[in-house]
DNA sequence: TTCTTTGTACAGTTTGAACTGTACGTAATA
DNA sequence: TATTACGTACAGTTCAAACTGTACAAAGAA
């Protein structure tokens, strides 16, 4: 193609905040928390609540939403500028540290809270699995009790595998 | 606590269904397509729609279309008894093997696929680049530029940290 | 063949998330 | 002080996902 588009630069800002959007969605974020983000991102100055709405061709309203959401996940900060009346926000600069490091965390602390669970119903299991004289019941207690453990495996495979990652770079 | 709850037996098996699945929809199933897998995982023999419509107290319906997209996703298979006509449906067993394993090789196959996406876009960039006379433009081309470098390099980290990990115990 | 059972396609309903416009509280400006 | 600008709370709307009940096609039983 030798063909000189004069909105190239617009089409692939937009094919990479799509793209880019895709990776961040795997980390959890809504497709439209992800959006925003990407936006603050490849925007290398700082953006009012106005300029987003421009941006993305919704409300301020919904940006101010959506920017509250993404600063309560530490993903944007607000900046400040002397004289200007309205709220700037701009993405946090470290991908990896925002992103990678925060999900691995996130994942390691869910499996160990989840397998504490699993470890306090075991439990209980266990003392009450003796009042059972029914033989059947006593079975499905049994059977209960060993899918347990076998949970409890898991989440310790879950938590050991995410230990091997290194969390800074 | 020294009272014989009759029916602690459903109160142990309610509270795990209901953890369990939260550790599953962290590998992305939808809490429905969770609960049915961890009650189908808990009841030791195969299960009919009919079972898991009683079990769950949701239309055939629903469980028709919950077990096609377990099985869709390879968590689910089909069993056969001779003489039975229904279906019957039983989970793998295999929990890490089906979830923390394939769920490994999904980040890793989206990062590099979004990797590929965006060198073709920093090409494209690049060779069009040059085309700009006008200094504003050139400069957001640059900043542009820099940004899908450092894109790359997030998504190279993603697949270097989960390449880490053991996908097999 | 006819009758019955079983799974699923389909249409309609419900529910919740995301978005919009308005209205209001707060803070800067004059 | 009065006025203006700004962010957000709130109520209402839209839209998609999940669910239900009905109707039908396929397969087994009689």
């Amino acid at each position: 193609m030798v063909t000189n588009d004069p909105h190239i630069l617009e089409t692939i800002h937009t094919k990479v905040t799509h793209e880019f959007s895709k990776t961040l969605e795997m980390f959890g974020l809504s497709p439209q928390d992800a959006r925003l983000f990407v936006t603050l991102y490849l925007h290398q100055t700082p953006m009012t609540l106005d300029e987003m709405s421009e941006a993305l061709g919704k409300s301020k309203t919904a940006m101010s939403n959506g920017v509250r959401a993404l600063l309560d996940q530490g993903l944007v900060e607000r900046v400040w500028k002397k004289g200007f009346r309205k709220d700037l926000y701009q993405a946090n600069e470290n991908l990896y540290r925002n992103f990678m490091s925060s999900y691995i965390k996130k994942w390691q602390e869910a499996a160990i809270e989840q397998k504490n669970s699993l470890n306090v119903m075991e439990e209980e299991l266990k003392s009450r699995i003796q009042d059972y004289s029914d033989q059947e019941k006593m079975q499905l207690a049994d059977d209960l009790y060993h899918r347990i453990e076998d949970m409890i495996s898991f989440h310790e495979w879950i938590a050991q595998a995410f230990d091997g990652i290194d969390p800074e770079r």
